[in-house]
DNA sequence: AATTACAGTGTAATGATTACAACTTTGTAT
DNA sequence: ATACAAAGTTGTAATCATTACACTGTAATT
C-alpha cells in the first residue's frame, strides 16, 4: 500500500503535472500536518526550508492540489481559508471556544439529499461547531 | 402558527434587542427572500425604501441576528457571505456551472458523529457541490 | 431640559487572496 | 553544447468583502 505521499504524487504525474521541489515541500508538509494548517502557517514553516519562497507559490501549488482533487480547502473559519489532503470521508468540528478544528468520522456517502436525484455531487462538506470537552470543564 | 418573521421578532423581543425600523426591514427582507441573499444584494434592495440606509447596518444587524440564531451564515461560496432564514435542518448545494445555491431536505439531527461524545454540538452546516441539471443539459 | 444609552451612518483601515509582470529553471530540438 | 520555448517561481501591486471607529441622531428616563 502507497502512503497519501505517494499516492498524490502518482495522481499529478498521471495528470502530466510538473513535481517541482515546490509543490512536492508543500505536499509533504501536508500529509505531515492533516492539522488543517493555513496559508501563513505553511507558507513560514517551508521559509525555513526555502528561504527565496513566495506566498504567490504556496497558493498557486494549493490550487492546482485543490484542482486535481488531491487536497480539500476547509472553509469552516471566516477569515483564512485551511488545507487538508483528502483521506478518507469526514466531518470538520470547530470549537467556538479554543478555535481548534478537529476531524470527526461520518459517513458522507450514506448521506441522502431528497431533491438531487437529478444533480452530480460531486463534493460534500460536513461542518460541526460547539465546544469541546477541555474548554467546557474551564465554565464549569 | 406564526410566521418566521413573528416567531423572529418574538425572539428578538425576549432578548431585549430592540426592534427598530432597520432591523425590522432586514429581517422581512430575510424572511421574503430566501435566496440566500448576500450583502449587496440586501442593502441595494432597502436602499430603495431606505435612501439613507448604510452598508454597516446591515452588517451589524446580520451580525445580531446571527448571533440571536435567528439567521445562519451561509459560507458555501468563496467570496461573499450569504446569509439564510434558519427555518429546519437542510443542506446546501452548490452549482460549479451557474452558481446557484439550492436547498435541499437532510435531517442534521440523525447524523451521528464518531468522537464528539463529549461535546457539545451547537451548529451543522451540511454543504454539497456538483453540477445541477440545466449545466447538465448544456454539455451534452 | 438634561442625561444616558442605544442605533445608525460614513469613512478609513484591514487583510486574505488574486492579478500580473519579471525572472529563473527546466525541457527539447537543432 | 547552445538556443529556444514552455513551465514554474517570485515579488509587488491591486482587489474587495468585512471590520473598526468616530461621529451623529434618536429615544427613554429622570
Amino acid at each position: 500500500m502507497h502512503s497519501t505521499f505517494e499516492t498524490a504524487k502518482q495522481k499529478l504525474k498521471t495528470k502530466n503535472i510538473n513535481l517541482s521541489h515546490q509543490r512536492l515541500k508543500v505536499l509533504e508538509y501536508l500529509t505531515k500536518n492533516t492539522c488543517h494548517p493555513t496559508v501563513e502557517q505553511i507558507f513560514s514553516d517551508l521559509q525555513k526550508d526555502i528561504p527565496t519562497l513566495s506566498k504567490t507559490t504556496i497558493y498557486n501549488t494549493l490550487r492546482i492540489l485543490t484542482e486535481t482533487g488531491i487536497v480539500k480547502a476547509v472553509k469552516i473559519d471566516d477569515k483564512e481559508i485551511r488545507y487538508d489532503i483528502i483521506t478518507e470521508n469526514h466531518g470538520h468540528f470547530k470549537c467556538e471556544g479554543c478555535g481548534m478544528i478537529l476531524d470527526f468520522s461520518i459517513d458522507t456517502d450514506s448521506m441522502i439529499a431528497e431533491g438531487l436525484e437529478e444533480f452530480v455531487i460531486k463534493d460534500k462538506s460536513v461542518y460541526f461547531k460547539g465546544v469541546c470537552p477541555s474548554c467546557l470543564s474551564k465554565y464549569k
